[in-house]
DNA sequence: CTAGGGTTAG
């Protein structure tokens, strides 16, 4: 049994069953039956099931449960069963969950409707693995589940931390039930396995195996291939969708934009928007939301503004996307003001929204912002401050320069540290010439995680800056000998409604000759107006020449060659990174922007880079 | 009494 959340619940639950208590003895005693006359019966059923119809908040739930009891409906399963689906929309589940399983209650009187909807009630609370429970419960009581119980069990079971554990058991259980091969049930298959890890395989399977599908079918498969970051395949089937005729919903739209958003695949974006547009696909509050995060994640966050200012009502989701579009751009003071206007509205910032205008603040360098939105975090709203905003704190102070603030603030967080925490300040010690600091958190942060790429990379860099050549071979033998590599730069360029995919060192890819000449050519322009490589990014040991050549292979350089190629003179570049962009590229797409007259739009891993005339809009801060 | 969907540090 979940613990009864509400105290003065039990005190009137019992206060109410101890009077029907008294009656039952009394009744007892006169040797009456039990049970009233039929009509009388049916007359309190009737009174209590439009009583709960009414009910709009808790204390009228209440107030309800005491009639109930009182009128000795407390083994009714039709009324039972309105009390629990009416008590779940109500969000007190923990009311009909004493009133079912209260000492004075007859389970044996339970059906299968019953449990269905209790199922269903714990299947959308956060008291999820209950649904589970009452499943075996039910099973234990010898009900049979029919067709409705598995949407729902799935459902709960999709929810759980391990869905993979319980998952295909309840597969089996459908199976062995008949109730595999409903349409319901499948589309509900498809999402539980993919909210396995790595379960999409097993959705697909259940996907391809349908003799008939419907628009929920493939929202579903979109929106697994979407969870497991396969963004590409997700776009993917949603074209097969359209081939195949059927129509797409909000639904579906909404999971195709979190792929598109994923990927920053602007046309993909705008496309989308003229389709709900052309297609009146109903602008719900969840496809606005997922519309103006696609469009900020794609660059274009006047877009998504735009669609902010058009929705006729916002959430709080709405109000947290502008703010972190607006962050990831730098436009940190518009974002403040947001999260101003917000509070004017009348909304109450969560969590998540603080980790918005907490990085709002890091991105733009408003130190002392920063500094009062964490403090008013616990003084005002009463939010405990999680690791999330630590580290937008520590990032805050590093980017600002202030390394032994960070430092400071690392050593005083009330939870332990994590690697995040440490890159940052690493980051912040090479960034700020604080090489020994740097070496040290970095060789203890080797010790906790010894297989990550990523760690060495940072390390060698650190030495790179100090001119500590050997120090940095040294890592690069570590290195080949234990098999660690770092993780491929990987760059994204959508193009004629196609993504290319553009992976550094990818030289052995006879289709890009033109690109590597490019590149090249690129580099000679570049240096007549006076760029200089930055070798020190390199992280191979090799000699100056080399380097140079290395430096040409990354992946942004590959894909902005690409679209110099074939883009027309003066049309904006855009292109998505995986890794957070390094400085050598950095440079180079400054000088770019200037020599060759074009806009650049880099998102990489933390935020935005316009690059115009040969300056950027994070003015080298990132 | 059925199914699929929106924001989260670097």
């Amino acid at each position: 049994m979940i613990p009864n959340k509400i105290p003065y619940l039990t005190l009137q639950v019992h206060g109410v069953s101890s009077e029907h208590q008294r009656r039952r003895r009394r009744r007892r005693r006169r040797r009456e039956p039990m049970n009233k006359s039929n009509s009388k019966r049916r007359a309190a059923e009737q009174h209590l099931l439009s009583l709960l119809d009414t009910c709009d908040s808790i204390p009228k739930l209440h107030q309800a449960q005491a009639h109930l009891l009182k009128l000795g409906l407390h083994s009714n399963p039709l009324v039972l069963t309105k009390f629990t689906s009416t008590s779940s929309s109500l969000s007190s589940l923990s009311s009909s969950l004493s009133l079912l399983f209260s000492p004075f209650s007859s389970p044996h009187l339970y059906d299968s409707f019953l449990f269905n909807t209790l199922i269903r009630s714990l299947a959308h609370s956060s008291f999820n693995l209950l649904a589970i429970s009452y499943f075996s419960l039910m099973l234990r009581r010898r009900l049979l589940p029919n067709k409705f119980t598995f949407p729902f069990l799935l459902k709960a079971i999709a929810a759980a931390p391990s869905p993979h554990l319980l998952g295909p058991q309840a597969h089996a259980a459908a199976i062995k039930f008949t109730f595999a091969d409903d349409l319901f049930v499948r589309n509900t298959l498809i999402h539980m396995y993919s909210c396995c890890s790595g379960g999409f395989h097993s959705a697909r399977k259940v996907f391809d195996g349908m003799p008939k599908t419907n628009v929920v079918s493939w929202s579903a498969m979109i929106g697994g291939y979407v969870r497991s970051g396969l963004s590409n395949e997700a776009v993917a089937l949603f074209r097969e969708m359209q081939v195949s005729g059927v129509r797409p919903d909000e639904v579906t739209v909404v999971a195709v934009l979190s792929a598109c958003a994923d990927l920053g695949a602007l046309e993909l974006g705008h496309w989308i928007k003229s389709f709900v547009e052309r297609e009146r696909i109903p602008k719900t509050l969840p496809l606005c939301n997922a519309l103006l995060d696609a469009l900020a994640k794609c660059g274009d966050i006047d877009g998504a503004l735009k669609v902010f200012v058009e929705m006729p009502e916002r959430s709080i989701v709405s109000w947290t996307s502008v703010i972190d579009g607006l962050a990831m751009h730098g436009r940190g003071r518009e974002a403040v003001a947001v999260f101003e206007e917000m509070r004017t509205a009348g909304i109450v910032p969560d969590d998540v929204a603080f980790i918005g205008v907490l990085s709002a603040c890091s991105h733009a360098g408003m130190v002392d912002d920063g500094r009062h939105y964490f403090a008013s975090m616990k003084s005002e709203f009463g939010i405990e401050p999680k690791i999330q905003h630590c580290g937008c704190m520590v990032d805050l102070f590093s980017r600002a320069g202030m390394v032994e603030q960070a430092m400071e603030f690392v050593q005083s967080m009330p939870m332990r540290p994590n690697p995040v925490i440490w890159r940052t300040l690493i980051s912040a010690c090479r960034v700020h010439g604080k090489f020994e600091l740097g070496e040290s958190i970095t060789r203890n942060l080797l010790k906790d995680e010894p297989m990550h790429g990523s760690n060495y990379v940072l390390l060698s860099n650190v030495y790179a800056l100090s001119r500590r050549w050997e120090k940095k071979s040294e890592i690069r033998k570590v290195m080949s000998k234990q098999g660690i590599k770092k993780v491929p730069g990987c760059s994204l360029l959508e193009f004629n409604g196609e993504i290319h995919e553009f992976i550094a060192g990818d030289e052995l890819h006879s289709k890009y000759r033109d690109v590597f000449d490019m590149v090249e050519e690129m580099g000679r322009k570049l240096k007549l107006a006076g760029y200089v490589p930055v070798l020190s990014e390199v992280l191979l040991d090799i000699d100056e020449e080399d380097k140079e050549d290395a430096l040409h292979q990354h992946s942004e350089k590959l894909a902005i060659a690409f679209a110099l190629l074939k883009t027309a003179p003066r049309t904006t570049i855009r292109i998505v990174k995986n890794l957070r962009v390094c400085a050598d590229c950095h440079l180079a797409t400054k000088f770019i922007s200037k020599v060759y007259d074009r806009d650049i739009v880099v998102r990489d891993r933390n935020r935005f880079h316009h690059f115009k005339d040969g300056l950027c809009s994070c003015r080298d801060f990132w």
